[in-house]
RNA sequence: GGGCGCGUAGCUCAGUGGGAGAGCACCCGCCUUACAAGCGGGGGGUCGUAGGUUCGAAACCUACCGCGCCCA
């Protein structure tokens, strides 16, 4: 097959060295570091300028550009450009997060491949191994980062385990330890056997397992009792069974003991109001040292709370079963339970909820232990507060109703992690007993018999800092007096509860209840084009960086951008990436084109008593886009501002206005200037306002148009009311409406684009386009009829405009007389749902005025389309 | 179990009281001097189901069915 290029012409006029295809990969590093050469991307605080903040959601250290960054960083990068040409001090500050439990598995991976633990380095020299590694091989999204074009300030870059922030952590701590809003405390937490380290609960994931459901029957005769269990092996540590207190099949047995099987001990049974009596036999076993519900009634009830598992889980009750890992355990109990006759009932597969380690799927083990919490009752309040009375706005607002039920419910913080890789806690212990919590500026106690507390904190402790730590706090400095408190926290709804409520905590507390942003605008989960979520294990992940080599950063922010509705998820495929290409390359063709015939942006636009109608429609066309696209982008509609303005530029712009004005063009003299200039107008602006979603090919596009040193500093388009002109509308309105007309009728008609028709065209003047008649043939391509002229087809175009056509004889009266009659069908359809209207006598007496004469406008229109088009079915020859 | 959300064209989604839309996909025709990554034209939907409110419902209310997410 012969490439459709090399058959064609070479155009000699000037391109401005555009070639043919728009080729991003060329152009995007070029550009990317030009503007950071330029110092574009970098924020003063000592500016005039009002401020505009966005802090990026740290990503992992360990992370690389996954195609849910690449949204976020999208919406993030289009807001900051937007807001720099719209005249703010934008600070969009870049940074990392050190990721406690992810950093330190994978350095631990790397140590087991030497056959080493982190316990053969020691602690010191593993946490220096950690920054080996991260100097090494960490932070390899930020290089992804600048291929995406985000538009970051370098020169402010911050990781939340540098010194600056190490002493926001610790100033941070001291403060709400004074305050008592953190203790120390013998708590049930989320235990994980395999990273050996509490976890908070947002990070264990509930997944509906099979399991197993044991019915065990503790004592004999009319003083035993049943209960039920899926962990079979917490048995060992029962210290009680429960009843609920009006449970009347139980009221013989409270305040009475039972032996504990396979353990020889005598355990009570207690009521208790917590246990749902309806609920399997209604009477629980009670295990206080490993589960959170029956350390409170083990609470209650004063009973003791002895743990029978270590932290890997396995066995330590001496006995048969000491040493055995919890899951050998459970079969080896169950077998025998079932010895002794006490298995009363089983079921399997048992399907429940079961919680998971967020980080390495581990199930996790409720244990007992001694660990640091966070008292969150008044720091969320606060926190929600200050979205109920509008400080903080969250959008789309419907997602507020998440965070309440959130923040309005929260349990206590568990914050220690018994990692080596994080904040160390700021805690001292004394010989006899002291715990000292030592301030930023403080000497921890030093002498005999002094440490320091082993674990570390929560990473979202430091994370949740992120908004003021990374300005400079706890120091008051310029950038935090000028960028504080930021403006806009761009992140997807799935951290809400793991990020955003722990900054609002922390920022308000900090801050002296000056909130950490204004707004919260969540996006949704990046999907696949079916909606499906992606997976590795399903081979529909798509790679961000696979798609900026192949067809682009731009195209890639655009498919992404033009996905996000508020809120919602955003689905995604690798066509709708091409489509995206291929409007990048729509937009280099027009600028193209433009620049071949002498665009220009030079002087002053004409007054519009110089202009064409056509000229005054796309300007008019412009400003109404430039009014949508502001609306748009202030209600945080990405996919609406791409669509407005992709529609703006493919069919306004290039369908219509290009096309339109090539007659135009190709002369000279005052109308040709008039539409060069009005040409460059219209690109000129375009460019700008597709700058934020598509920076490259904009910033490519714009300066050879206009000469200019970048469109990232231009001004944003405004609205001017003067160039909105309604009569040029209703007239390009009703000259696009005859064209395509024509165009049907020569397609149905199978009359190629070469063939030219003659046609006489009668009523334009009805609607003020005679006029534009050579137009209207040109892009119809109808002759003007000869001396031979007859006529054998004819158009009724709405509005009182007759098309007559000689098609001498080539014309196929079946398909015409099946044009017509579909076109019948679709007047008479209307004329009757408006008769109907007009004939309900409730409608005339209640329907506003104007709905009403809508209706009998519409009715007339399509009578008289019914009368032409039975007319020319008429003069149609017999079949 | 509690809460939230969603069912509109083949797919993904806009549209929230007054003529059913977009992108992609599909069909037909075309190298037409910016662009074949293009141009012109077209087909395709009883708006999940059933009631109700209303002069008028895809939209508002109720119930049901189906799907998804969050929390326990």
């Amino acid at each position: 097959m012969t490439d459709a290029t090399e058959t064609r012409t070479p155009d000699s006029r000037p391109t401005g060295g555009l070639s043919a295809q728009y080729q991003p990969g060329e152009v995007e590093q070029r550009r990317y570091e030009r503007w950071v050469s330029e110092g574009y991307f970098t924020a003063d605080p000592k500016s005039d300028k009002p401020p505009f903040t966005i802090v990026i959601p740290p990503p992992n250290v360990t992370g690389s550009l996954h195609v849910g960054h690449a949204l976020d960083h999208t919406i993030q990068d289009t807001l900051v450009r937007l807001k720099r040409m719209q005249g703010f001090e934008v600070l969009w500050l870049p940074g990392m997060d050190h990721a406690g439990i992810a950093t330190q598995n994978v350095v631990e991976r790397q140590l087991a491949a030497q056959q080493l633990s982190r316990h053969d380095l020691g602690r010191e020299k593993f946490v220096e191994r950690v920054w080996e590694w991260k100097a090494e091989s960490g932070g390899k999204i930020l290089g992804q980062m600048r291929r995406l074009g985000d538009s970051v300030d370098w020169s402010r870059e911050r990781f939340t385990m540098d010194e600056g922030l190490s002493r926001a952590v610790q100033t941070i701590f001291k403060r709400l330890y004074d305050d008592e809003l953190i203790y120390r405390a013998n708590r049930i937490i989320n235990w994980c056997p395999r990273c050996l380290t509490a976890l908070s609960d947002i990070e264990v994931e509930h997944t509906d397992d099979e399991g197993e459901l044991v019915s065990i029957r503790y004592g004999e005769g009319e003083n035993s009792i049943v209960v039920a269990t899926t962990r079979a092996e917490t048995m060992l540590g029962d210290t009680a069974v429960a009843v609920h207190p009006d449970d009347e099949r139980y009221q013989h047995l409270i305040g009475t003991e039972v032996e504990l099987p396979l353990t020889g001990r005598r355990i009570p049974i207690v009521a208790d109001e917590h246990v749902d009596p309806a609920f399997g036999t209604g009477a629980v076993k009670v295990t206080p040292a490993h589960d959170p519900n029956d350390f409170e009634i083990g609470q209650r009830h004063g009973l003791p709370s002895p743990a029978i598992m270590n932290e890997r889980a396995v066995i330590t009750v001496p006995g048969p079963f000491e040493g055995l890992d919890r899951y050998e355990a459970r079969p080896a109990i169950v077998a025998a339970l079932r010895e002794q006759g006490r298995i009363v009932a089983e079921k399997r597969p048992y399907l429940h909820s079961v919680g998971h380690c967020s980080r390495c799927k581990t199930t996790v083990e409720p244990r007992l232990s001694l660990q640091w919490f966070v008292n969150t009752k008044p720091l969320a309040q606060a926190a929600g507060d200050a979205v109920r009375d509008g400080r903080v706005k969250i959008e789309p607002a419907e997602l507020s109703k998440r965070y309440f039920a959130w923040v309005d419910n929260m349990h206590d913080w568990c914050i220690s992690r018994q990692l080596w890789w994080g904040h160390r806690i700021p805690v001292w212990y004394g010989p006899e007993g002291q715990i000292v919590c030592v301030g930023p500026d403080e000497q921890p106690p030093t002498g005999e018999g002094w440490h320091q507390d082993e674990d570390v904190l929560d990473t979202w402790f430091s994370s949740g800092l992120w908004p003021f730590s990374t300005l400079g706090w706890p120091e008051q400095t310029a950038d935090l007096e000028k960028f504080y408190p930021t403006s806009v926290l761009v992140t997807g709804y799935d951290i809400l509860f793991f990020w955003v409520a722990r900054m609002m905590m922390f920022g308000l507390y900090a801050m002296d209840g000056k909130q950490p942003f204004d707004v919260v605008n969540l996006h949704g989960m990046v999907r696949d084009q079916f909606g499906k979520k992606m997976s590795k294990s399903f081979g529909n992940v798509v790679d961000p960086l696979d798609w900026i080599e192949r067809y682009g950063a731009d195209a890639t922010r655009f498919t992404l951008a033009r996905g996000a509705n508020p809120g919602s998820d955003v689905p995604i495929s690798e066509e709708w990436c091409q489509g995206s290409r291929n409007f990048c390359n729509k937009l280099w063709n027009a600028t193209r084109f433009a620049l071949m015939n002498g665009a220009t942006v030079d002087g002053d636009l004409p007054p519009a008593s110089e202009l064409s109608a056509i000229d005054k429609w796309i300007l008019s066309r412009l400003q109404h886009t430039i009014g949508e696209v502001d609306q748009l982008f202030a209600a945080y509609e990405y996919a609406k501002v791409c669509d407005t303005l992709y529609h703006f530029a493919w069919d306004d712009v290039c369908d219509w206005y290009v096309e339109l004005s090539k007659p135009v063009l190709a002369g000279t003299g005052k109308a040709a200037d008039n539409s060069r200039r009005v040409l460059g107008h219209v690109l000129d602006q375009l460019l700008r306002l597709l700058h934020p979603v598509i920076p490259f090919v904009t910033e490519e596009l714009w300066i050879a148009l206009t000469g200019g040193e970048t469109v990232m500093r231009s001004a944003w388009p405004t609205v001017d009311p003067a160039l909105i002109d309604d009569a040029a509308e209703e007239e390009l309105a009703a000259l696009q409406k005859v064209v395509t007309e024509v165009r049907r009728f020569r397609s149905d008609q199978g009359l190629k684009p070469s063939q030219r028709v003659t046609a006489a065209l009668t009523g334009l003047g009805n609607v003020g386009i005679d006029a534009h008649e050579p137009l209207i043939r040109s892009l119809a391509r109808l002759d003007a009829p000869g001396a031979d002229f007859a006529t054998t087809a004819t158009l009724a175009v709405t509005g009182g405009i007759t098309v007559d056509l000689d098609t001498r004889g080539a014309i196929d009266v079946a398909a015409e007389r099946a044009r017509l009659t579909k076109d019948r069908a679709a007047a008479e359809k209307e004329a009757t749902q408006c008769r109907a209207k007009l004939g309900n006598e409730a409608f005339i007496g209640k329907a506003p005025e104007q709905v009403v004469a809508k209706i009998k406008d519409r009715l007339a229109a399509a009578e008289t389309d019914l009368v032409r088009i039975a007319a020319a079915l008429e003069a149609l020859p017999a079949a």
